[in-house]
DNA sequence: AGCACGCCGACT
DNA sequence: GTCGGCGTGCTC
């Protein structure tokens, strides 16, 4: 007998196949399935949805398409795993099946019903569930958080300075659903996996190596596609991800952690721009699960939850085995001669630690040598020829290198423009500022007697494979006494023997146009600060310098006192004054195009096809603008933002405007995308 | 997204 | 005379 089947594919939500297809198969399918059917002259991997609600006209299954093998041999995809997708979907402005495509492992959309069944056949037996290592004794603070977890339904905001302990509270509340129900699945968020090695490594510490798998876009296709069956079979009782893992299919999922709840890597920048941590809360509604969002920094907008009771949130204030948080020293840099890098007090400070056998960290969000190199007697400065921005020159390999496409040469001996021989480097970067350190402190001596040894750490120095992890047990081991760097050395990493960290030059974020810099800046600097002091017996010396010309700034004032309540009760203030996240909703309508012109143009037909729209009453279409980097790899790109202080009614708008988006014809035009609680505009 | 069809410039 | 550029349109 035929039976009518509906299929979701891989199609982008700008073409005109949105929803679920057609076709028809012998034997009865249950939804979630997967199956590889015929599209056009190809055949893809597709996945069996639920019928479209309603009496929609059924179509005649002679007219359709016969479905082709079906993966039976892997239980069909959970309703509730559907529903994440159909919400994610929804909500982002994407096609249910590139949402539900993009979710599942690459692999398995190659795979045959017989490779598929090997692989089943080699996917380990579940293990039993064991608490391997003893866990350390719990403190006050961490006892009411976990029992007001195991209480409340939550969703829970776990509010933890660094260092009091967050880890150890998200490994005793997996071990109590482990104990409760021995079947159940943890699934736990982390922002980037390979700059938190060690939280992998305590949970397999403490509950074994085969309950645990991994689940990152580092791995390669058939590790993911191991571990994805592995939960997929509920044989895997924790996993531990990057944003993607949000979307893993974990039929007995009981509990979902978000570890640094704040980090922006959780929002997805291409395809489906989701917000894993966003979805990790509404995952855990509809499967029934709790979730842990854990930050020493919360975002503003689950600090907001907070306060309105929408999140519960638990405080943890206190540091385990470490003293007080470091003292915080502002350097007024209006004080300073004009052009100094490193004031003499910083300086001083410096060579103080180094002499006494400490280490320092510094750090300054910019690689490279210099951010632009520039002829001294003409104009020329080193623009990429194919972006509106600048190479970046990096004195290492002698190349300039533009940040945005990649677009590398060879430094020139002289002038292009010119021939003047006398180019010079403007404003600096972690590897300038690296050289002048070691000249600046040429003279200091170790305790040992030895000339102080700087290192350096950022995307560029990090690179190769294990560079990373040798740079950091190089640190570790004493070997450096000055570690310089991107924000990437304030990520996580326990640094027992730092006892100053010095941010030089933070002020960009004060003064940029993106409204979320100054939340961004507070965090990296408290992050900063929690990287000095964690040994106890150096903490009372411990110290945060920041060099600033603002030294007025609020935010200062509330670093100073490690208080990130103030901070945020001040931020959000701004924000409720201006109207902004987290008291508006906002989504960008994104647009590509050979010229400027055509791509602002088709957003300007497309906010001309607003009015009238669902709810479009409620939502604020602001003038098309270019994007402060207005062309990379010479894709000319502007964007719409939309702003409403109700949700619904954004969203109302957003599905009913797509499809109008969708017949807009503009020639030159190259994509568009809307990006719905976009975290850059 | 793929993958077709379709109509205009520089080459074996 | 063709090979190939990417604009436009379709996939149950």
């Amino acid at each position: 007998m035929a039976h009518l089947v509906h299929v979701v594919v891989a199609t982008p939500a700008h073409s005109t196949v949105g929803g679920p297809l057609s076709y028809w198969s012998e034997a009865s399918l249950p939804a979630g399935a997967l199956v590889r059917v015929p599209l056009g002259r190809r055949e893809v991997c597709g996945v069996v949805w639920d019928p479209p609600e309603g009496e929609a006209a059924q179509p005649d299954p002679a007219q359709l398409r016969p479905v082709g093998a079906v993966l039976d041999g892997l239980p069909p995809l959970s309703a509730t795993w559907r529903q994440l997708v159909t919400f994610a979907a929804g909500y982002y402005q994407r096609s249910l099946g590139e949402v539900a495509l993009a979710a599942l492992p690459p692999q398995l959309r190659e795979l045959d019903a017989a490779q598929l069944a090997r692989r089943l056949q080699r996917t380990p037996v579940a293990p039993e569930v064991a608490t391997v290592a003893a866990a350390p004794e719990l403190t006050d603070d961490q006892s009411r958080a976990l029992a007001a977890i195991a209480a409340e339904p939550g969703p829970f905001l776990l509010f933890g300075a660094t260092g009091s302990g967050k880890t150890e509270v998200y490994q005793r509340a997996v071990q109590a659903l482990l104990e409760r129900d021995p079947q159940a699945q943890a699934l736990v968020l982390v922002p980037e996996i390979n700059l938190t090695p060690q939280l992998q490594a305590r949970f397999e510490d403490r509950f074994g190596t085969s309950a645990v798998v991994a689940l990152h876009s580092g791995m390669t296709n058939p590790q993911r596609l191991k571990s994805w069956i592995a939960a997929h079979l509920g044989r895997a009782r924790i996993v531990l991800g990057t944003r993607m893992a949000v979307f893993a299919s974990l039929p007995r999922l009981g509990l979902i952690v978000v570890d640094e709840e704040h980090d922006p890597s959780y929002k997805q920048h291409e395809g489906a721009r989701y917000s894993a941590r966003d979805l990790a809360v509404y995952r855990a509604r509809t499967e029934g699960a709790k979730v842990v969002l854990g930050s020493a920094t919360p975002s503003l907008e689950s600090w907001q939850a907070c306060e309105r009771g929408r999140y519960r949130c638990l405080e943890m204030p206190k540091r385990i085995g470490a003293g007080e948080l470091p003292r915080v020293r502002l350097v007024n840099m209006n004080n300073q001669p004009r052009g100094t890098v490193f004031s003499a007090p910083l300086l001083a400070a410096l060579s103080e630690r180094v002499a006494r056998g400490e280490q320092a960290l510094v750090f300054l969000n910019r690689r490279g040598y210099a951010p632009v190199l520039a002829c001294n007697a003409c104009d020329w400065k080193s623009e990429c020829s194919h972006c509106s921005a600048y190479r970046v020159f990096h004195k290492v390999d002698r190349t300039l290198r533009c940040h945005h496409c990649g677009f590398t040469e060879r430094v020139p001996r002289a002038c292009p423009h010119c021939g003047n021989v006398d180019i010079a480097p403007l404003g600096r970067g972690t590897e300038r500022l690296e050289e002048q350190l070691g000249e600046l402190l040429a003279e200091v001596r170790r305790p040992d007697g030895e000339p102080v040894r700087i290192a350096r750490m950022d995307a560029d120095s990090t690179r190769l494979k294990g560079a990373l992890e040798h740079q950091l047990a190089q640190v570790h081991a004493g070997e450096v006494d000055v570690l310089v760097g991107t924000q990437m050395v304030t990520k996580g990493h326990d640094f027992r023997r730092i006892t100053l960290v010095a941010a030089v030059n933070p002020d960009g974020a004060l003064y940029s146009s993106d409204f979320r810099a100054p939340e961004r800046l507070f965090g990296l600097l408290m992050q900063a600060a929690g990287r000095g002091g964690r040994d106890a017996a150096r903490a009372a010396a411990s110290e945060m310098w920041v060099q600033t010309f603002s030294p007025e700034h609020p935010l200062f004032a509330a670093l100073k006192k490690h208080d990130y309540a103030a901070f945020a009760g001040q931020q959000l203030n701004e924000r409720r004054q201006a109207a902004m996240p987290p008291f508006a909703y906002q989504a960008l309508l994104r647009a590509d195009a050979r010229t400027q012109e055509i791509a602002q143009a088709f957003l300007q037909a497309a906010a001309e096809a607003a009015p009238g729209l669902d709810g479009s009453g409620h939502v604020v279409l602001y003038a098309p603008v270019p994007l402060t980097v207005q062309r990379v790899a010479n894709v000319e790109r502007a964007q719409l933002l939309l702003e409403s202080g109700s949700r619904p009614a954004l969203q109302a708008f957003l599905a009913a405007w797509q499809p109008v988006l969708q017949g807009l014809r503009v020639r030159g035009l190259i994509r568009w995308a809307i990006d719905v609680d976009p975290l850059l505009i």
